[in-house]
DNA sequence: AGATTGAGTGAACATCCGTACACTGAAAAG
DNA sequence: CTTTTCAGTGTACGGATGTTCACTCAATCT
């Protein structure tokens, strides 16, 4: 039998102590929320003592914002995603939807906390994530000024427009994590014809400004 | 100094608890999720002894049970409400934009207990907001299916406006309620816009079924 | 080789938690 | 007028909670 070598440097142990920690955070707030995370049973799904924890984070605030950081890397690397393909509009929805359903399947621990903090209990956590949210319906608002049948628009119907996708999307995602297996590909089925129903209105769209 | 009679009935005073309880709880979880919520903390604020709580219910989770059957009551009475008038579809969406807004205003806490608690912690608070909301969906398409211009449209097609209408709804209740109130005036406006594109969708829309 | 750092330990604290139990006292029933 | 019912009381319990403090001991620095 031969030993495995564990030639762990000091700050790769605390990394992975860390990522542990953020694991934990994410499965226990998978079944009650996050405001109803305790520091001891955290600590005790880690394997490390209580007062260890605070070697890692000031507070449990501090987790919770580090967990929205964390999701919404997630997000981003999608986003990107999609803007690396052709921008046809047509295409651009099925695309989102693709990717979105895709990342969903994996990664559902972060896209599960973002829905279920989004209006939950700890203040700075929700504020925390609706302001990410803000920031996205105002990339997306960017991205579609860009394209030639928007050029008309103000940005008035353009930010209607991005967070009405944005909504849609996020509520999507709730419902997908939320459902059955079974159920999935029903759920990105109708997002994909709920998007494309307000693409027709956005064709159909006379702007305000 | 004439004395205020209180000549109460035993049920009366017994209710009157049952209602300081609902309260409290939706002034705490307000505040907090209703997974962090405390019988203890939950009878100091009422004024009764934690044990008290049981003579009116089981368990914290049949309190969440009927929070949630309360907060339904204010949303189907709004429904109601717009049913009532003249149901010219572009005259609909103003009309429903607008009693949303008025009874957002009161009865905060509801909507509030709602928005929350949807994806929220526990799961069967979570779970009878959401059928409930299933429930309002399957209503409204019903109602779209009388309405001439979508009379050539299949069960599926309503589905996906009626969810879409829900979801927006939701949305943009649950951003009113956390918003500033100087901001509230600005999300029914976005939420009247919004939902007219998605109805200009709805005039364009092939039916897919 | 010796000194320093710092992640993780373990006991102790004051406080909160849910629930069991025997009770009180006034309203309702007989 | 007596009996019953029952919303609310008060105590007591075993256990979980957040935070403190002095500590260990291996990796890193000098």
């Amino acid at each position: 039998m031969s030993e495995a070598p564990a030639p762990e440097s000091r700050q790769q142990k605390k990394d992975r102590t860390r990522r542990a920690i953020l694991d934990a955070a994410l499965g226990l707030v998978g079944d009650g929320a996050f405001a109803a995370l305790s520091l001891r049973q955290l600590a005790r799904q880690v394997g490390i003592v209580p007062t260890a924890f605070y070697r890692h984070f000031a507070t449990l605030d501090d987790l919770g914002l580090a967990l929205v950081d964390e999701s919404f890397v997630s997000l981003r690397a999608m986003l990107n995603e999609v803007r690396r393909g052709d921008p046809t509009p047509e295409a651009l929805i099925d695309k989102s939807v693709d990717v979105l359903a895709a990342h969903l399947a994996d990664d559902v621990a972060h896209f599960r906390f973002i829905s279920r903090e989004r209006y939950g209990g700890v203040g700075v956590v929700s504020e925390a994530i609706r302001h990410e949210l803000d920031l996205f319906g105002r990339e997306l608002a960017r991205d579609l000024a860009r394209m030639p049948e928007l050029s008309a628009w103000g940005a008035r119907d353009l930010s209607l427009l991005a967070t009405l996708f944005v909504d849609l999307m996020v509520s999507a995602a709730a419902e997908f994590i939320e459902a059955a297996p079974a159920r999935r590909h029903e759920i990105t089925d109708n997002l994909r014809n709920q998007a494309r129903m307000i693409v027709v209105g956005a064709a159909g769209w006379t702007p305000l400004d």
